[in-house]
DNA sequence: CATAAATTGATATGATATATCGTTTCATGA
DNA sequence: TCATGAAACGATATATCATATCAATTTATG
């Protein structure tokens, strides 16, 4: 190991870590899953993944489109919404409801069902997989009737990182 | 009591309530609400709201913004969503990130920070405030550094009263 | 009533997402 | 090799959700 660890073990990444060691892992992390599969890593979708992964915060559709642009590859709307839906169902990026944008998910071998902490100062995301979160709300609504199929979770506040430049906010526990 | 209880009581309500009832019990405690804020809950606030109440699934602005203008009033976007952010501002409606849509709050005196089940099927919302739910995802921030300062919490799936007619669904829990 | 603040109307535009159909690429087998 | 069908991609148009801006109206209050 000469590098710093990827964004897959540790929540937040500090500021000076080292990100294209998180774009590598996450693109080798994809390019191993879907040979497993069967499922096809092309250029377009490892580009999208790739930007996907330009930062550990949610990113719009239409930032990758601009950024695909600047390839020189000229790319519309249904482009970019197809090689998300693709990397959505792969489990590679997660969609974030309450932004209307997309993050790469650290550990695509394992969780789908995360729960998602999203810093407000500095955009960065970070994938929890509690099972006693799950775990909560499955029985709270089993309580009331209900079948759970999928949950959103989104968590908004602030990062271990900016807390300390940023101690006024309220918060919520 | 002449009528059913209104949905404030019950998480799901069933397909023959009295749903005028769940109505006018909405716009009766905003009114009540507002009075006691000194907000002002208007004439074009109160028909969104009885709009918003129209089922019990969220709806969508421009659902509201059509039927508004079957009323004969003629309106644009801008007036949906202003009266939208009012209801939402006062704890009267919640927005569901993943829908882009609103539902009224069924007891809006109390919880702010509620979490949402939806029904695949039937479209209903319910909104639970279930402490244990909220206190696990502030634990687990925690746990990470971070401070939880909102959290949004939807949840699809199967109400009591489509699990009878649709039952071979996968669940996830 | 005068006035200022709040609300609403009206126009334009921005931001996000999908339907549709034609073309290209790719895996597969004759 | 090359025919073939399926998958992926390009391109155009359009649907859907939301806000910026400024003018007109309504409302609370002195």
């Amino acid at each position: 190991m000469t590098r710093k660890p990827p964004a897959s073990q540790q929540p937040f990444a500090a500021a000076d870590h080292d990100h294209q060691g998180c774009v590598d892992a996450a693109v080798a992390a994809a390019a191993e899953i879907c040979a497993g599969r069967g499922a096809r890593l092309t250029r377009l979708r490892r580009r999208v993944l790739e930007l996907v992964w330009g930062s550990h915060g949610p990113v719009g559709a239409y930032d990758i489109l601009e950024r695909l642009g600047r390839d020189g590859r000229r790319a519309a709307p249904p482009t970019v919404y197809r090689a998300l839906g693709f990397l959505v169902d792969q489990g590679l990026v997660h969609r974030i409801e309450s932004r209307n944008a997309y993050v790469g998910c650290p550990d695509p071998g394992k969780s789908h069902v995360g729960q998602f902490l999203i810093c407000r100062v500095c955009g960065a995301a970070a994938e929890l997989d509690d099972g006693r979160i799950h775990a909560a709300v499955v029985r709270s609504a089993r309580d009331v009737g209900f079948r759970v199929q999928h949950q959103t979770i989104e968590v908004m506040g602030l990062c271990p990182y900016c807390q300390a430049r940023w101690t006024d906010a309220p918060d919520d526990g």
